[in-house]
Formats: C-alpha cells, sequence, structure tokens
DNA sequence: TTGTAGGCGTTATCAC
DNA sequence: GTGATAACGCCTACAA
C-alpha cells in the first residue's frame, strides 16, 4: 500500500540498510548517497512508518509528559517552555492529554511499552492512583506542581509549591487587613492538594488565635468557574456577614468574584478575595486579583533538570519546593 | 525483555492466536479460554505492544484531532464534547496538540501513515499549509470553527462561524449604540480569519455610511491577552477620542480592558468593548464582556456529524455556518 | 473453537 | 561505506 524503505531502496539503487542509515541522519553514510537516497525519498514524499521504527528499536530517546486536563489553564502556561526545553535539549517530546476521568499512571505504564521514553513528566495527578500502580514504572519521573514525597517511590521527583506554606500566606494576608469573618473555597479533601491547602489555612487561623469552623467556613469546590460561583453562593448564604475569601484556585476566584457581585456586593469593598496559582488572567482582570503566584517558570525550569540529572545517574528522588510569591492585586483591601 | 503475547500463549496453554484473539475481544474464543487467558494476561500485568499491533493492522479504527494551540481557550473548551462524542460512537481518539510553529498537514501525513484513522479534526489551521499540502491526504477531514470553502478540496469540509457577518454584527451594535470614533483590533490579515472579520466590520462602517481608515483605525495584534494591552495602547496613542473597540478575540479584548483602565479610563463609562468568541471567561468578569458568541457545542456536534456521514458516504465536502449570537455584556454602553 | 505460519516496515548485526 | 538478513510483537489467513 504506502511506500517503503524497500522500494527507496530498489529506486536509489542502495539497499535498506543504507537508506535507513540515511533517514536516521547516521554518519557513516556517504554524500553521494545521502543525495542520491534523499531524492527518492521526496520525490515519492516517502514517510517512515513509526510502528516499525518503535517495534524495533530497543530505547527510544524521548521525553514524555503526560497533562491531566486540557482546560486547565496553570498547566497550558507551562507547556510551551516544557517542551522548547525538552527539543533544545535534543529530546523528542511526547505530549498526552488525558482528561480527569482516565488513569494516567496506566496511560504511563503504556507509553513506556510502546515508546520507551528515558524519563516522564506529569502534570497533574492523582494520588490513589499512584500508590496502586507505579511501582510498574522504573524510569525516572518528576509530578510537576504537586509534592509526591509521600508516595516515597525512589524514581518518583517533585518540583512544587509548598501548598500549606503558600495557602497560610494568603489567609494570613487576609487577617493581617483586618478581616475576621474568613470563608475558604477549596478542592474535595481526599486529594494532598487540597487537604495540605487547608492544613496552612488552618494554621493561619490558630497562630492568630482565631477560630476555624470547617463546616461553617469551608466549602467545597471543583476547580472550574461555575463551581467556584456555586460554592460562593453556599458560602454568603451560610455566612452572611463574610468579609474575606481564599479560593484555592484563581479560576475558583473568578467564579466566587461574581457570584459576590451578583448578590450586590462589591470587590474590595464589601468583600476581598484571594485566588491561588497566578495564571497570566488575573493580571488583567480590571479588578487585578490578589493571588499566590505558582513560579511556574522556576518549576518548569527545575523539573526539567531534575528530570535530566536523574536520568544521567539514576540517583535517588528528590523532592523540590519553589518559593512563591503573595502578589498583592486590587480584590483585597483592609476592613 | 517485555512480556509478549508469546509468553500469554505458553503460560496459559493456549496459542498466540487464541490469546490475540481474546485481547481483542473477538466472540469466536470459549468462555474457558478467555477466562484462562485473562489471568495469565493479569498475572503478568501484560500490556500489549501497540507498534506491532498498528504495524500489522491495515485500518485503524479511530478519529484523529489534531489542535493547534494548547493555549487556546476555545479549542479547550471544545475538546471533552469531542472526545466524548467520538468515543460514544465507539472510535478511538487520537489527540495531537501542535504549537504554532508546527505543521499540522505534515503531521495529520504521518498520523495517516502511522495510525491510519478513518477521519480527522482540524481545531486551528494554516490555510497555506493547507493549500500546499493538503492534498497528501485522502481521508475525510473536517476544519473546526474556520471555514475550508475556498480551499476547496473534495475531503476537507468545514464548520465554522460566519466570520464576516459576525465581526458587522459586533461593530453594528457599536454604531447602533451611537457610538462612531471606533477601533478594531485584530489578526494579521494573512490569515483568512483576522481578513474576513475585517471585512465584515468594513461592510458595517460602509453600511451607515461611515469611514473607515485601516491605517489609523485598525490595530494587529496576536491572539494573546499580552498583544491586545499593547495593540489597544497604540489605539489610544492614535485616536485619543475612541470610544469603542471591536476585539477579534475574547482574550485580545481583555488585553485592551486593562489598557484602558491604564489610562484611567472606564468601561464601559468612557469605552465600550466587544469581543469574539464567547469564551466561558467572559460570562464571570465582573465587567461581563459583551462578545459575539460562536456557538460551540453545536459546532462540535456538527463536525462530527459530518465527519461520520463522510466516512461512511465518501460524499463530497460540506461547509456549514453555524449562527451565532452577539451577547450583550457590561461592556459596552450608549454613547 | 483453536493452532500454525507468514509478514507488516523498520533497525541492528553481521559480513564484506 | 554498503549490503544481506534476522529479529521486533502482533494480526490474519488458513488449516485442523
Amino acid at each position: 500500500m504506502a511506500i517503503t524503505i524497500k522500494d527507496i531502496a530498489r529506486e536509489s539503487g542502495y539497499a535498506v540498510g543504507t537508506v535507513s542509515r540515511v533517514l536516521n541522519n547516521r554518519p557513516d553514510v556517504s554524500d553521494t548517497a545521502r543525495e542520491k537516497i534523499m531524492e527518492v525519498v521526496n520525490k515519492y514524499n516517502f514517510r517512515i512508518n513509526n510502528n516499525a521504527k518503535h517495534l524495533k528499536q530497543r530505547a527510544g530517546t524521548a521525553i514524555a509528559i503526560i497533562v491531566k486536563g486540557s482546560n486547565n489553564m496553570l498547566f497550558a502556561s507551562m507547556m510551551e517552555q516544557l517542551q522548547n526545553d525538552i527539543e533544545d535539549r535534543g529530546y523528542e517530546c511526547l505530549i498526552y492529554y488525558l482528561n480527569e476521568t482516565e488513569n494516567e499512571v496506566e496511560h504511563a505504564i503504556q507509553v513506556c511499552n510502546d515508546r520507551k521514553p528515558m524519563g516522564i513528566l506529569f502534570l497533574g495527578s492523582n494520588h490513589q492512583v499512584f500508590q496502586q500502580q507505579f511501582s510498574n514504572i522504573d524510569i525516572p519521573c518528576v509530578l510537576v506542581t504537586n509534592s509526591g514525597e509521600s508516595l516515597n517511590y525512589p524514581n518518583l521527583s517533585s518540583v512544587s509549591t509548598d501548598d500549606a506554606e503558600a495557602a497560610k500566606a494568603a489567609v494570613d494576608y487576609l487577617i493581617k487587613l483586618g478581616h475576621r469573618k474568613i470563608g475558604v473555597l477549596g478542592g474535595h479533601l481526599d486529594g494532598p492538594v487540597a487537604a495540605s491547602r487547608l492544613k496552612g489555612c488552618k494554621l493561619a487561623f490558630s497562630e492568630n488565635n482565631l477560630e476555624f469552623d470547617s463546616d461553617l467556613q469551608y466549602e467545597p469546590s471543583m476547580f472550574v468557574m461555575s463551581h467556584g460561583y456555586k460554592a460562593m453562593e453556599k458560602l454568603l448564604d451560610r455566612i452572611p456577614d463574610i468579609t474575606a475569601v481564599f479560593a484555592m484556585s484563581d479560576v475558583m476566584a473568578l467564579g466566587a468574584m461574581r457570584a459576590v457581585r451578583d448578590r450586590g456586593l462589591r470587590i474590595p469593598e464589601d468583600i476581598s478575595i484571594v485566588g491561588f496559582d497566578g495564571i497570566e488572567l488575573t493580571e488583567y482582570l480590571i479588578t487585578r486579583l490578589t493571588t499566590v503566584r505558582q513560579n511556574r517558570e522556576e518549576i518548569a525550569k527545575r523539573s526539567i533538570e531534575i528530570l535530566m540529572e536523574k536520568i544521567r545517574d539514576n540517583s535517588n528522588a528528590v523532592h523540590e519546593l519553589i518559593p512563591f510569591r503573595l502578589i498583592a492585586g486590587e480584590s483585597t483591601k483592609p476592613l
């Protein structure tokens, strides 16, 4: 059906081995051969069959990136840098987007089987899934943006923000501004991210001798605008005299802002809001969002550096925390 | 190295043929065989080698989606629906994200070579690239969101918004509100999208007996916030008494809004802004953005329906326009 | 219902 | 520097 290197070999007068060598830019080919063969390749618009190629190749030279959630703006904003960085280092970059319901480790195992990458970067991860199946993976991996410390695998490093510290900083900021009736919008607590952030919140309250009643002040929400909106409505219903909110993601904060406004309240005059992540969008909002900015450039950079190091020396996993910054925007004010 | 169906065959006491049949859910296998083989498969955590599989398979049963730009919020918001819809119809869904600099048709040709999909959906496309190379693709394809009419390939359909009409509606709206000093922020005009939208703008002006001086009133910009911001600054410099702006994408409009605010002007009191696309975000902004909403749900739905139809009967390409709606937000007001 | 064997298109390993 | 040939792991006839 399709044209193969065999056809190219016949047409060019060379053997398949030589054609393969040319196609892979091997040095041990004469210029005449290279020229003649490439001519035929172009003439027939030949394309290599990657299935055959990867079937035969023992070890591939590629880095895989597995992203959970094509709608995640934080991840989206990191992809270009990651991809460029990997390619600049001479590796091929295999990108896979999975949705929330798919099993990222299962997928990774299959990728290892099919493409034998040298390492994997995970953007977004479900810890339970990692606990259950990650032992099937034996190449170096890095969790980008989540800590993998508690998972404790020798080949699973991580580069992330200190969630507890960062959340604490957000709530501290609100408390310093004089707020006392503070609500928290966050993820469901089965994951370590929301749990850590909530832990940080609680610490901020207790260190300031303030009560924190989770049932009253905490409202779980998915990390999307619509859920942030609804969660904020519930919080406003439960705590009518609330004056500030910390949302565990900017996107949720955005939904919350609109909910506040739709109740006829103003930001920051009536309610102060702090987000989390520091996605680009927050700087363009007319009421710039005060947010905990994860240093995504540095996280991306270090993730790759660490992955490369592990590929090189196969040393034990490291778990690095990258400093965050609280960016004071216009969505908060002293009470 | 890795475990193969041969190993499974040996362990289970069956032949490789039977193992293959079980793995592919073929009906012509006894329950005992299926059971016994699956037991061994699970015991050894066997995973099929897709390279070998696809190398051998003549025709794959999959639909490919090629997306240009992982940062494009309009595309991101359509992916889930597309993916679910395709999988609900029993097809496998192959997703590839490319960045702006990569050649989507080149990539598609390679995908056809390797995975032999039944059809391809393109989200985002460069017309020049299609002109040059699309003739190498002979399976049904659909351009999702861009018109492919002028490309005139028998196997390239498209489902899109009438760009000229929609842009005209946006500018008409501003004119009806009494605005006369109107600026336009748009893409570089080598692509058909920006060109069509600009054409629509011009028509709106001329039908209302208004002048439109491109050099003065049109400012090109990439479809990202930062460029929208800068382009708006230029427009404000050139036309100090400007009262309204139409931006050819919501993301650009967002940048423009912030630029306006940073000049100490207010939206919509001093400047009205209309966007394009109608991404979810626009509904959550505190100053809800007036925008031309592309009916992305319907575009996604029809794109797949058309692709399926073409796969079935291989009939000639169709180019469908899906009605848009102008959503009046809070970013515009009568002059 | 199950087994056998050939071949998919490439790379790798020999020779020459 | 180049050629011949044996794998790679699976699917698909065809035979039993």
